[in-house]
DNA sequence: AGTCTTGTATAAAACGTTTTATCACAGTAG
DNA sequence: CTACTGTGATAAAACGTTTTATACAAGACT
């Protein structure tokens, strides 16, 4: 019997003569009690080291006090990652912390498609679902059983149904875009990753609609996020086969690290000759010195921690929260000329 | 109540004409029921997607259905962490998926030594504590309550009393040595960090007797990990400023860097004038094109999670999966020049 | 005919809380 | 003296399981 910690509710009224209701209201600053009772009773509970038992507690008001973590691009590569992406390590740490500072607990929830899931997964009090692909299979599985959930990066097709934060992919684009501009580039291609999500549809469009605005022609590749460097290599050869652009905005770390070396290969200076950015830092952005947006990915699991508990308990503040957008900040580096 | 699926026990009950008592043994293979009522029951069950309430059954078992992650060494940086490092996401995802395979749960917990802890917090089945140092705050506090308990990494002074699973360190750290060795260096300088952790203390050891036994005279540094990169400099400064080595194996991969590049600015070639190597593989290391070593973390987490739900079921095959050494995988990069 | 088995099925207790409804009592007003 | 109004406390129900002990019948043995 490992989660009894041993004394229970009895003990503490036993020890200060009381109820055990006494206790209970003692202990939640609930009912009607004589502030001389309430001080017993928080004294013998002290004094016992009494914690109610979180079971026995969810059981009698159906709240677990846990959330559930899914991260949709893991789930999809098994119990193996790709190299590099220490993302969702300060994810999902930062989201631990968030939890527990509003004394909440947060499971790591391994893919809920698989059979035989474990028995927890489905009865935590709510859901952080990030980065969900277009009709993503876990939510629709969340929404069908009714459960509280929120999503890192919006659902694209069912946003207006699920609360939401995310990263401000439409303003980083135009700001990434900008400090490009800013460095003399105009003609500024962009490649953005496959996966049907609401990083790459968001940052897409915005793309298209500063093109628009400042009158260039759009160039636009979509490389598979797993192609890895070897897909920003390919898509340098593709890019200049024809006009040669002056910057290149990656979404992608690693498409752009590749992307820089094919281009280093080709004998062309970065960034003189050629500016390059990417939209998300990690490891290969810094270690081949690209400017890179920090998405701050403690901020944005904090506020998706704060949103979900103020949706699973039916705060009116969720209205405020839903919707946050948290802006990345451009870490300058030697990879370009301009300033943000 | 988000909780409730909405159908309980004595809906199917009553569905299929029985005691609810009938019910929980036919589902669970326990007690006399005749085979017709079995089926009967199990019919009704699944007509109505009836699946036992965790909390309830854990409230009368005492048993969660799930184990609780501590990572040490993040605990230590709140939930901001150095970049680069994603060898916790693969352990903390290889270890909730291996739970899962068990029919567990994993939860992430947040530094326990924090006043107030989430409610489950405590209430797990068992616990997973990676890289206890010696007088761990947090393994006292498990051990003085009594709970189930392994660490990946030995506890340094206590791990008679605690089983555990491991890298196999000293192995490892041989059989880099001699990789080293094969490749032409004598005079092999040894980086470790300060952490008291059984990861570098056993490697501190095994790289003494092996000098012992080849009869090189031991040239070691201890560098904080959190120095990162610019530790790596620092200690190529303290290095060649004696007599110069012919190869450094540090623990750190930032470290590794650090030094790997501090050494280029002194204009000696890599490997041909030294060797580098590291034992944990990273970000640094792959963009370096650093030897290091692969520690496997998902078969680290796998035997973690196998020999805790055997420790906290009083499995007798605990005995056997104790002790767990997990070999790491060199991966031969430019940085040294030998075979393994 | 009574007494054992044997095979099925169930009633009820227990797990540790929270909450609702009720109770006892004192003081106050009519 | 009765009736009401608070005030302070508690008994008991409920949450959804699992398990222990018991009940009931039908057949098998003295």
């Amino acid at each position: 019997m490992p989660r009894r910690s041993g004394v229970t509710i009895r003990d503490v009224a036993q020890r200060a003569g009381v109820s055990i209701t006494a206790v209970s209201h003692a202990l939640n600053d609930k009912g009607t009690l004589s502030p001389a009772t309430r001080e017993r009773v928080r004294k013998a509970a002290a004094e016992l080291g009494y914690r109610a038992d979180v079971v026995a507690r969810a059981l009698r008001e159906s709240r677990m006090g846990a959330l559930g973590l899914v991260i949709r691009p893991l789930d999809a590569l098994g119990d193996y990652l790709p190299s590099g992406v220490d993302y969702f390590t300060r994810l999902s740490g930062a989201a631990a912390h968030a939890a527990a500072d509003l004394g909440l607990s947060l499971m790591l929830v391994p893919d809920l498609t698989r059979s035989p899931h474990s028995p927890l997964a489905l009865s935590l009090d709510g859901y952080i679902v990030t980065d969900p692909v277009i009709d993503d299979p876990i939510v629709t599985m969340l929404l069908e059983r009714d459960l509280p959930m929120v999503t890192v990066g919006r659902d694209p097709q069912r946003s207006e149904r699920i609360p939401w934060v995310a990263t401000d992919d439409t303003g980083d684009t135009l700001r990434m875009l900008r400090t490009l501009a800013s460095g003399g580039a105009e003609r500024i291609a962009f490649v953005a990753g496959t996966d049907e999500n609401s990083w790459n549809l968001d940052a897409i469009e915005a793309y298209h609609s500063w093109c628009a605005e400042n009158g260039i022609e759009p160039v636009l590749l979509r490389v598979p996020e797993a192609a890895g460097e070897d897909g920003g290599r390919e898509a340098a050869a593709r890019l200049w086969a024809g006009d040669a652009p002056e910057a290149v905005y990656c979404l992608t770390g690693r498409h752009a690290a590749g992307i820089m070396r094919a281009l280093r290969e080709r004998g062309l200076r970065v960034p003189e000759d050629v500016e390059i950015a990417a939209a998300s830092d990690s490891e290969h952005t810094r270690s081949a010195g690209i400017t890179a947006l920090d998405m701050r990915p403690s901020a944005l699991a904090r506020a998706a921690v704060t949103l979900l508990d103020a949706v699973t308990r039916d705060d009116p503040r969720a209205a405020e929260l839903q919707g946050t957008l948290i802006e990345g900040a451009v870490i300058p580096r030697s990879s370009t000329r301009g300033t943000a």
